[in-house]
DNA sequence: AAATGTTGTGTAACCGGTTACATTCTCACT
DNA sequence: AGTGAGAATGTAACCGGTTACACAACATTT
């Protein structure tokens, strides 16, 4: 019932051979003969033979494993981007572990820490601005990492796989405007410590065009942070015509606020989203928001730093394209 | 920049103590004066000195690390329950990782084979019906692993830290028949491979209950899914007052077609979901729904396997309480 | 003062793979 | 047959912790 764990030196013995040539015939094989592999081959299955990672680990000084650090799990978003990077790591033979960092840089660096710790060889890190500490170990340890979901014009030290967050935005805003929107809402999550909503607010507010006026408002990060937001916006500035929300969860929670003030959309006022939720195509009605490429970010941040630890190749910065997707949930404003 | 990685050794030497003593003071301090102890402590400090988990491993024969396999991970559900089990994990000084099976038994045998390979000492599960050749693998090398998210009445083999789907079910179906609904649409995803929705359906239909008939449709998990489900049941059964949705994603599709067909809930029609998702209250109406003990069974499920894992203690079977949170989606039918 | 116990520390083996280097075997070619 | 190159295999050290056992220093008991 409980076979004791098979070693290298158990196959050894049983075919004969030695261990190194035991260890040769598992790996590549490298000047192994056909005939004495598949007889090593065979004994380790008869004998149920799975390699101790740990040993392994110890010995080559690898672990094959690639840390992810996600402000949260709870938001689809990263699910996607967990999702992505999970199967391409499987598919070139690595592992994923996951940690939360709640928006937090100190829980973020002690998460890192940890995974260090757990033998974690490179690191996927979301947004751009980190603690200092953060960095310093990185730098000191020299462990390859990846910044993701930004974008720094001006070519940041480390590399970067994600999207301008600014320009994004301020598309967004533009996008309203041609509709012949002037008093635009905004709703967002909180600022301190998430510099991708910060870049979304300064990239909306770096648009000047004639007439147009911002009304932006701070709130959390859930469908019922988007709902109050909402309210908070129809009393302070009711002139609006439309709402920009810096995620798709929280215009849900904006939309079901309208509802409740019995304002139709698009009729009555627009509703815009950011990210592209699977479920943004179902609303009612469907909401136009802005296609994020998360899938293609995990895969290449992915690919990327097994790139750089298999062949140590430098990564790459990259900027990829996200558009906006218009659907019913935004039109021309009634008196325009 | 790169100073190389510290060893206990290198720690011997700069403090002038053996290796054993060393590694003593950094664990449990068995016998080992205070003094020596600080002053290893104040060397490992400042050398940087970080453990290595593989050497550790190696020779403790340990890793720590718990493995869970969940269906997916996009869906809030399961995020919840994640981070449960992480932050417990975590506090207990072990690692999670992760596994997404796609509710495909195959994945799952496939993914728990890597994880075994990875180093998982541990297993938690979703979900009560598995692949022969999984249970045979987990007896064969005798890991230690729990079952969750359901319940067998009749007292399974396995440990199982879970709520009774049939169950719930039934006083769901209960609960909207006291209300005065005769005819209920219940959509739900796959039957196929999950055997949650199974019970479900099958705890709905155990109810026998005077003018009760019951409308299932089957549909995919998604919020489109949800929707698409929903406009078909308003084709085939018009009667139906009241539509339970064994998910609250669901839920929020058949809410966007009821919607999409002007009817009101729960005016026209009662909607019901399952899982008490965190914008469930925020949804317009807010939805009757059935809060599922998720973050206590990640929490449970967590102690449990670790306790056995440090201690040898038998993990014990536990069916959690699991309550319906009525809201405003539910009312009573219109000619009641 | 001798015997015994207690506490703190050191030595060296061990965990289970990998791999540099040494050795043996094969076979082509003179 | 002899030689040398190259292929196949073996030996043993190594990775970096942990820990059984040995031993030293000192306290306690009679």
């Amino acid at each position: 019932m409980a076979p004791k764990r098979q070693t290298v030196r158990d196959i050894a013995r049983a075919t004969g051979l030695s261990v190194a040539t035991v260890s040769r015939a598992m790996n590549g094989a490298t000047n192994v003969s056909p005939k004495t592999k598949a007889r090593v081959l065979t004994a380790a299955q008869q004998l149920n033979y799975v390699p101790n990672p740990a040993a392994r680990a110890l010995s080559t000084k690898r672990s094959r494993t690639i840390a992810a650090i996600i402000p949260t799990i709870e938001h689809s978003i990263f699910a996607r981007f967990l999702t992505a990077i999970e199967s391409e790591l499987t598919q070139l033979g690595y592992s994923l572990v996951i940690a939360v960092s709640n928006d937090n840089p100190m829980e973020e660096l002690q998460a890192t820490r940890k995974l260090l710790g757990l033998g974690a060889e490179g690191f996927i890190f979301t947004g751009l601005t980190h603690d200092p500490a953060l960095y310093e170990l990185l730098d000191q340890r020299q462990v390859p990492h990846v910044l993701t979901s930004g974008w720094d014009k001006s070519g940041g030290a480390r590399p970067i796989i994600g999207y301008d967050n600014a320009d994004l935005s301020a598309q967004a805003i533009q996008y309203l405007y041609e509709l012949g929107h002037r008093a635009i809402g905004i709703i967002h999550g909180p600022l301190l410590h998430n510099d991708r909503t910060r870049a979304r607010r300064e990239g909306a507010e770096s648009i000047n065009l004639r007439g147009l006026s911002l009304h932006p408002v701070e709130t959390g990060l859930s469908v019922a942070d988007g709902s109050e937001a909402a309210g908070r916006l129809l009393e302070t500035a009711p002139a609006v015509t439309a709402i920009l929300c810096f995620s798709d969860i929280l215009a849900l929670g904006a939309s079901f606020q309208l509802q409740q003030h019995g304002l139709s959309v698009p009729d009555d006022i627009s509703l815009m989203g950011f990210d592209n939720l699977d479920w943004s195509a179902s609303n009612t009605p469907p909401l136009t928001t802005i296609d994020l490429p998360t899938t293609l970010m995990g895969q290449l941040a992915s690919t990327g730093l097994v790139k750089r630890l298999d062949g140590g190749e430098a990564m790459q910065s990259q900027n990829l394209a996200a558009q906006i997707v218009p659907r019913r949930s935004t039109a021309r404003p009634r008196d325009a």
